[in-house]
DNA sequence: ACCTGAACACCGTTCAAGT
DNA sequence: ACCTGAACACCGTTCAAGT
């Protein structure tokens, strides 16, 4: 076993630089916005040349699409850590859901954009739309146990899934737009909730 | 009276030239992507030199800015007509209102995403901010006359606006995405349709 | 295998100069 | 008043050349 720290940061063999990219673009992306996320500066904060890039991304929208999956996957994880903590309690667990998904989008706004951007190219990348699917799955998941505990009506747990999905993903776009904020300029969750709870009253039957 | 035609396609005196531009910008926008829309494109389009845009627009962020208020009118406008159409029946208005919402973004996809995005500093133009107002408080008055007709319950018109808009929006996103396809892959108004109703359930009460 | 430097056509923005 | 053309620093992308 060696110790390969010594060129880790010079160095970017098995893909290494890829995930290097994205994380450089993700700084750039939250420091500014997508217009001045430029294939050039993110090589630059990587430490390699402009045409670097290339031997890992096709052209800029794939690099794009690998920020935009990573961001995917990030939610699922936090999802999946909401759904473990309240998994007693299904009803806490639909507003906690919401309640993070909203948290990502203030947190990462730029991120949540180009999330559901048309620069994507959904077609083109399998694993970006996979990454979307578990994230979905997961809201499923959470309907399908609040069905069985008889938290919200029976029928199809993906129509559920979807209202959730849509109420989570609106309030999050309105909130970091500061279509949310209360009298001091902030974000004020409790509109969230008040959003939440009325949807998951229409979902009680 | 004179008749100013002849010179309407090449002159742009008294702003003229700036609906032009925004003009331009949609089409560019409708064609490609954000990615695509440049100023020099725009002043091309709009046959003139790449420098004259800015005696219209301090700089791309504000044509941005021009683009997505339009947006925002063009949004308003279609929804007073749905509350003209529908101002007998409220609850027809609610669900009506917001496939209006969705068909607006499934047919303009980059200009609804312009419209929520972090581009446009919405600090600097306060006829963006009154554009995006005017919408939400259509909203909030058809929420108004439903409470009046008993449809749904009393409290905060705006507070069940901005769930009603959340919802919208949130469906709008994911329906120009894609994720409300039916089996031909085409947008399956009924998910919408579906979604809408849980949340006029739970706003019923 | 992976990276570089030069090259090309394109950007956003500014500004002196024209009408 | 409004528009232009040249100029600057920056882009995305390609490709011959290097290790």
């Amino acid at each position: 076993m060696q110790e390969p720290d010594s060129q880790i940061s010079t160095s970017y063999h098995h893909g290494g630089l890829r995930d290097a990219l994205i994380a450089a673009g993700l700084d750039i992306l939250n420091e500014e916005n997508v217009m001045g996320l430029s294939l050039r500066k993110v090589a630059k904060r990587a430490n390699v040349s402009h045409a670097a890039p290339y031997r890992h991304f096709k052209d800029k929208q794939h690099l794009l699409a690998g920020i935009a999956e990573e961001g995917f996957r990030a939610l699922a994880q936090g999802m999946t850590a909401v759904l473990d903590a309240y998994g007693d309690n299904p009803r806490q667990a639909i507003l906690q859901m919401g309640h993070h998904y909203i948290a990502f989008g203030v947190a990462h706004p730029a991120q949540l954009s180009l999330m559901f951007s048309d620069l994507l190219g959904w077609g083109e990348s399998e694993s970006l739309g996979e990454a979307a699917g578990e994230t979905f799955e997961l809201v499923v998941r959470m309907i399908t146990l609040a069905q069985t505990a008889g938290v919200v009506k029976q029928g199809d747990p993906e129509q559920l899934a979807r209202a959730h999905w849509a109420m989570a993903h609106g309030l999050a776009m309105l909130a970091k737009e500061g279509f949310l904020s209360g009298e001091d300029g902030e974000y004020d969750q409790q509109k969230s909730t008040q959003a939440l709870e009325n949807l998951l009253v229409g979902m009680e039957e």
